[in-house]
DNA sequence: TAATGTTTGATTGTGCGCAATTAAATTTTA
DNA sequence: TAAAATTTAATTGCGCACAATCAAACATTA
């Protein structure tokens, strides 16, 4: 009796309600628009945010590796450096033991972007009113999703 | 003792393997990318797919509606509709009774589209991996962030 | 070493996504 | 009804995303 599935519940899989990935695609914009008041004050955008968040870290990382953990590609990564690169945040060089490798510096004016970050991820994580408990068995579901597509 | 935060709990925060909306960001992406192959069979983007299953559901719908449902405004709609118009897909025509709105409705060719999604939903199913149960429950979860956000 | 293959970024072209502005139609209010 | 406010799309401009292609640098191998 289960075999067959009513006729109706395939044609329920195209309702948008159905779907599961539209929530992601929703989520993800909408968390960005949250973002955004935030990070216009900065004069950033959120991609441009999360090369910071890893630059902040490291220092220095290649277009690569940025890409890497990013999952971004050179399309996308390239023109975004180089706007940070005309407002000084960061510098673009190649590595002289890999010419084929561009290393990404921050420079000192993108250095002192972080402690104008201040509070915004506390910010964030209260507007989704979830406990870091939530957030965190969250992250690693969604981390465990991406896992699995990528 | 708890009451002030270790010395970097405020900078962990900065680090991108603590962000939440990463993980939002990178997996809608990877989930596009994932539709991808069977998108382009049909010659559809994901954001045309989704103005279909709304359509193949309501017949018709105005930029408005559209709009709501997919949390999307004109500046991306109105493109977006009149290349799918372009195809032959939908007609776009003022509300003779609001000239305001603009109603979108299905044409043959768009309504023909639905029979050849077969079982999309299904292999995107099979591509995360999860069971219809965790599918439902991840998706209410989603759905409840999606409200405090929007 | 010379030829072949691989890695790495850059470039090009298309399609979103969205803020800001504009314009037209409608509704509300004085 | 006339004026003001609101609603609805369209337009403009900018910044991603990404597929596809290209070119240069490096590595491998015959």
């Amino acid at each position: 009796m289960e075999a067959t599935p009513a006729p109706d519940a395939k044609n329920s899989l195209l309702k948008l309600e159905s779907q599961l990935c539209f929530p992601f695609y929703a989520v993800s914009r909408q968390l960005t628009k949250a973002y955004q008041p935030y990070l216009q004050a900065l004069g950033l955008t959120y991609p441009q945010y999360l090369v910071f968040l890893l630059l902040w870290e490291h220092q220095e990382l290649t277009v690569k590796e940025l890409g890497e953990k990013l999952l971004l590609d050179s399309g996308t990564l390239t023109p975004l450096l180089k706007r940070m690169e005309q407002r000084q945040w960061l510098s673009r060089r190649r590595d002289p033991r890999d010419e084929r490798s561009v290393v990404v510096g921050l420079l000192p004016a993108g250095r002192a972007l972080e402690a104008q970050v201040g509070d915004i991820p506390l910010q964030m994580l209260a507007k989704v009113n979830m406990s870091p408990a939530e957030v965190g068995a969250l992250r690693v579901h969604l981390t465990h999703i991406l896992a699995q597509l990528a």
